[in-house]
DNA sequence: AATCAGATTGGCAGCGCTGCCAAACCCTGT
DNA sequence: ACAGGGTTTGGCAGCGCTGCCAATCTGATT
């Protein structure tokens, strides 16, 4: 591109100083809006702004301003995935709050890869955030280390089963197998299975699990089987593994999921072999997305606040509150299939 | 935190260096494995690095290394929406080509506001990104100029129907609407519908429906209604929406959708009213998201390549190819629904 | 032992901006 | 006309790193 520019060195603060006839620091404290100025100087500098085209360089910005109050105006995100929708979800919900206060993020995923997600904590302070938001409770220890060394805010958001380095903003995964199981026992079912996908790396999914799984047994009608797919979690995904647990265990009444896309494939597999639901088979599914609430057939699940948690993990980075647990619950809609 | 701590400074490439008993660009070599050095040099920086927890200051290191060829290893992305899975898809696409590359990325949200979009180039032109991929090819006259003036590579991702200012990269959005349209009408439909979203904001959407429109009108077969929608594309409105067209129109035999997620709605709509489809209603969806694969009748739609999309946007990025539109086409799915 | 190309190394000047501080300026009131 | 307090301004030293270049070292060759 412009190969007959001979040099373009991009506008720097100082023309803008020269342009406008003032000095260095009079132009950053207009263009930060800090310290007093005259409205002239203002308007002056605004003009050779505009007619320069100038535009601000946030690395010198950051890089001559850390250390100091003012300085990062930068988080960093780390997620497992973007293939649910749920972590965009969550990147919403910060990118509000976000926006609210100025700061701009910098995002990382981690494919659930514990190992993976220790580069990325290192990548991410190589940028000097302000603070760091990562996604659960269980970190490498070169994860922790790297963490705690940093001096900085950490957000680990969604799960508030375990013990938190800092900040933990989240709902329990646990408590959520425990609710979705007295459901469905209050329902009347007994013969109750169970369909997920990779449970070794989805932490969260496994909790919920293993709270489902115990307060089963403690009613004296333990899981009867469980059918896990390879994989991310998907309705294909969901729909296959159903049709195998089915084929395994016929006599099953209800069925809970490790999310709504496994439990709506998990309805598409009933609507295409006619297994009445819930009549014949109950579904249950986790996360509310707006698609399991437009089915002919409201699905029964959990609403987790994704947005809040997001919002929250952001508000808390930025005030300088002390560690805590901030647990925002999540809500059981009975939908119509279990 | 660490209040007790007096002033924590964090270790500098110049402490490593003392400690490893070398020179500072010795180290700064070594660390980003450049230029030559000895084995016993390495080592010597890799104990002390380690020793020290030492984490690089990217933002020094962009400064420094600015206006030089290694410098930006940085890429800006503007997507319009988290909301619908295809943005997230495009993102994963272009992360994993990002990562190979070495690079890592700064992404904005538009909200699909064109007066956002111009707010958020500013923003991400301030990390002096080595290039910058956005979406669509519309933007405001002041988003041009910045784009232009930055003297970086752009992208230009999702449409190919127009002129770009750099590298496009994407399928025809036209082209999708008319193959629609034609096959349609090879179908054997001929009184036909569309069901959209907020089609002044979703250009993309937009050109599809000019073109599925004109061919049709071009059969000898018009457009015989639509209903848009308000707010974004979800399957409760496409539910909705669809129950409101067939109300109004109720000899329609096809319904043509902005994508699949309303189309998934469409059909939930058909599947509670016991609207016999495709017999009865006919259904035509975009995009191909897995879950419309996973559907008792496999929706009928494009499927478009979204990943392929990001990879092949950010590959372009760090080339210095030529200006060009690179056309990655789409497949029609011949699914069970139309 | 002297020579030379190539490998390895260190010093130091910036990159563009902000923080700090002293200087200049502007009003009052005397 | 001059002091006193606030307001506005400019100069300049870094922030932590990289690029450049000169210095040093290595081993092989003559």
């Amino acid at each position: 591109m412009n190969v007959h520019e001979p040099e373009r060195r991009l506008v720097t603060l100082s023309d803008v100083a020269r342009a406008a006839g003032v000095g260095e620091s009079t132009v950053s404290r207009v263009l930060r809006n800090q310290g007093s100025f005259s409205k002239r100087t203002q308007d002056r500098v605004a003009e050779a702004v505009a007619r320069l085209g100038y535009v601000p360089n946030r690395l010198a910005g950051m890089l001559a301003g850390s250390g100091s109050t003012a300085g990062a105006k930068l988080v960093g995100i780390i997620i497992p995935s973007l293939t649910n929708i749920v972590f965009p979800d969550l990147l919403r919900g910060a990118n509000a709050a976000l926006d609210r206060d100025g700061f701009q993020s910098v995002i990382g995923v981690s494919d659930y890869d514990p190992e993976r997600e220790e580069a990325l904590i290192g990548a991410l302070l190589s940028w000097r955030p302000a603070g760091l938001i990562v996604t659960g409770l269980e970190h490498t220890a070169g994860a922790l280390a790297r963490l705690r060394a940093s001096g900085i805010r950490i957000v680990e958001m969604i799960d508030t089963d375990g013990d938190g380095l800092d900040i933990v903003v989240g709902f329990s995964n646990r408590g959520v197998g425990c609710d979705s199981a007295r459901h469905l026992l209050a329902r009347g079912y007994r013969r109750i299975g169970y369909v997920g996908h990779d449970i070794t790396r989805d932490l969260r999914a496994a909790k919920r699990l293993a709270g489902f799984r115990e307060t089963l047994r403690a009613a004296g009608h333990p899981l009867a089987e469980t059918e896990i797919a390879p994989g991310p979690s998907s309705a294909a995904a969901g729909r296959a593994a159903l049709g195998r647990l089915v084929a395994r265990r016929p006599d099953l009444d209800a069925v809970y999921f490790s999310n709504d896309d496994m439990a709506l494939g998990g309805y598409f597999h009933c609507l295409a072999e006619g297994v009445a639901v819930p009549g014949r088979l109950a579904l249950f599914g986790f996360n509310a997305l707006d698609i399991a609430a437009a089915m002919p057939q409201p699905l029964t699940t959990i609403r987790t606040p994704r947005l809040e948690i997001g919002a929250v993990a952001v508000e808390r980075l930025a005030a300088d509150g002390p560690a805590e647990t901030v647990d925002l619950g999540y809500e059981l809609i009975a939908g119509a299939t279990a």
